[in-house]
DNA sequence: ATGTTC
């Protein structure tokens, strides 16, 4: 185990396992930590795991983890990794099984007085709207030829089909539309596994919200995002279901025998990964693009469900119902960009798993509306605690490939939260705090307790006490809609 | 996270 004794501390907020802890190191790890959160850390294999993510070939600078990282396949929840390209790997353990899983977050003009009084209706038609569940799918039933016109296109598919705007494109991480899509490299399981799911929550750590914006620090951001305190907001947050899911069984089976054939020696098989110019890495970085471009449809064409719940309860009622989005944000991704890496300008793939994207002023990806200030970075709290809207600042692309944090981060696996909670003593907690739930299963509620997460505005202090992302507005949960 | 063990 990597122990505290093992860190070389940078700065309060900063640690490293350098490249002698362990002879297969290639480069080091950067932890972005609290002394108070590096005690969590030690208690699970993710710090092991970041460890083994340094052996792949064709890493660059270093091997991030965020605060809120904790034990994944593979590789750490919270990790971000930087290879080469192309001649570096990718590997399907470094994104995730839930491929583009994400958070959006829309605002309205609806102040908390002008609409606590139907707060329990929205819940009520939310929760209608907006199918939820496990196995559960969407409104339509797509044909396999629709689901990959979905893959190729993102949220342009949601556009050409009534369910977004372009503004709603502009404000979503690439467009809502990765480039390099190509469905021939799905499985006929995938596809057919995402043919009854656009348009559908699922469940686990998914979940539609709506929120208070409940305190401004950077009025300037805020402003600019339109969110003002005291104003109604809504997150949504979800993935690709059942076809990312697919993609990632197959290419963590198919991929093995890529690192037989490359000679790529692995501290650990759940590291299973591919060169990006290899047919294998090509392969899996087409299929992962068509679960990414699918999770982006997804949220899309939730939130034209949201928007339609909010006007069957709201029209004629509140003066403005509306709800602008702010950004979608992927999670779980891998992103071909370029990078400075020691004075140099260079093309690498960074994996984010369970990190954030958080790019700073002036980077030509960015809305022009977000150019100045630096992208939005959302960060859902455990449920019944805040959630935080950060934005990406310069600090970020020096140091964590301009990536930050993405939620609280587990302390307690779900068996261990399902044995020590049950399901309806929260449900009575959370009411009793004034949180309206909605909840398909008491089992899956109690996964998701609040004691089973760290303390996210913990996370969301080291994270901004290291400069990679800023304070623009905390956000306190109201109504929640779980699977 | 996931048709929660093809």
């Amino acid at each position: 185990m990597v122990s505290i004794a093992d860190l070389k501390r940078i700065s309060s907020y900063e640690w490293e396992i350098p490249v002698s802890y362990r002879a297969d190191m290639r480069v080091p790890v950067r932890i972005f930590a609290s002394e108070t959160l590096l005690k969590d850390v030690t208690r699970d294999k993710s710090l092991e795991q970041a460890v083994n993510v340094c052996a792949l070939p064709g890493l660059v600078g270093s091997v991030k983890v965020m605060p809120d990282m904790h034990q994944g396949y593979g590789f750490p929840i919270g990790g971000v990794a930087a290879t080469r390209y192309p001649e570096g790997v990718i590997s399907p353990g470094g994104i995730g099984y839930d491929i583009n899983c994400g958070v959006r977050l829309l605002g309205s003009r609806i102040s908390y007085q002008e609409g606590k009084s139907y707060l329990e209706e929205l819940a009520t038609a939310l929760n209608q709207f907006c199918p939820s569940g496990v196995g559960i799918g969407g409104h339509h039933r797509l044909t396999s030829r629709d689901v990959e016109d979905v893959c190729r296109k993102g949220s342009r598919w949601a556009k050409e089909n009534g369910f977004a705007t372009d503004q709603d494109l502009r404000r979503t991480e690439d467009g809502g539309q990765l480039q390099g899509a190509d469905p021939r490299f799905l499985s006929p399981r995938a596809l057919k596994r995402g043919m009854g799911q656009v348009g559908s929550l699922g469940a686990g750590n998914h979940f539609i919200e709506i929120d208070l914006v409940s305190k401004v620090f950077d009025q300037k951001a805020a402003r600019a995002m339109g969110l003002y305190e005291g104003d109604l907001a809504l997150q949504i947050h979800c993935g690709s279901r059942g076809l990312g899911h697919q993609v990632c069984s197959d290419y963590v089976k198919s991929l093995q025998s890529a690192v037989i054939k490359y000679g790529i020696e692995l501290p650990d098989r759940e590291l299973v990964c591919a060169p990006m110019d290899s047919p294998e890495g090509e392969a899996y970085l087409a299929a992962m693009a068509c679960a990414a471009n699918y999770a982006f449809a997804n949220r899309q064409v939730l939130s034209h469900y949201a928007r339609e719940a909010f006007e069957s309860v709201l029209a004629g009622r509140v003066k403005d119902w509306h709800l602008h989005l702010v950004y979608d944000v992927a999670h779980n991704i891998g992103k071909i960009e370029t990078h400075q890496i020691d004075g140099n300008s260079m093309e690498v793939c960074v994996h984010r798993k369970g990190a954030t994207r958080a790019f700073g002023p002036g980077l030509e990806e960015l809305p022009s509306e977000y150019k100045k200030i630096g992208q939005p970075v959302l960060v859902p709290g455990s449920m019944g605690t805040s959630s935080w809207v950060l934005r990406g600042t310069s600090e970020a692309m020096a140091r964590s490939f301009g990536s930050s944090c993405h939620g609280a981060g587990r302390v307690m696996s779900r068996t261990q939260a399902k044995k020590t909670i049950r399901g309806e003593d929260l449900l009575k907690a959370l009411k009793k705090d004034g949180i309206t739930i909605r909840a398909g299963s008491m089992a899956g509620l109690a996964e998701e307790a609040p004691a089973a997460y760290k303390d996210v505005d913990e996370v969301v202090e080291t994270v901004t006490r290291a400069g990679i992302t800023a304070k623009v507005a905390q956000l306190k949960p109201l109504v929640v809609i779980k699977g």
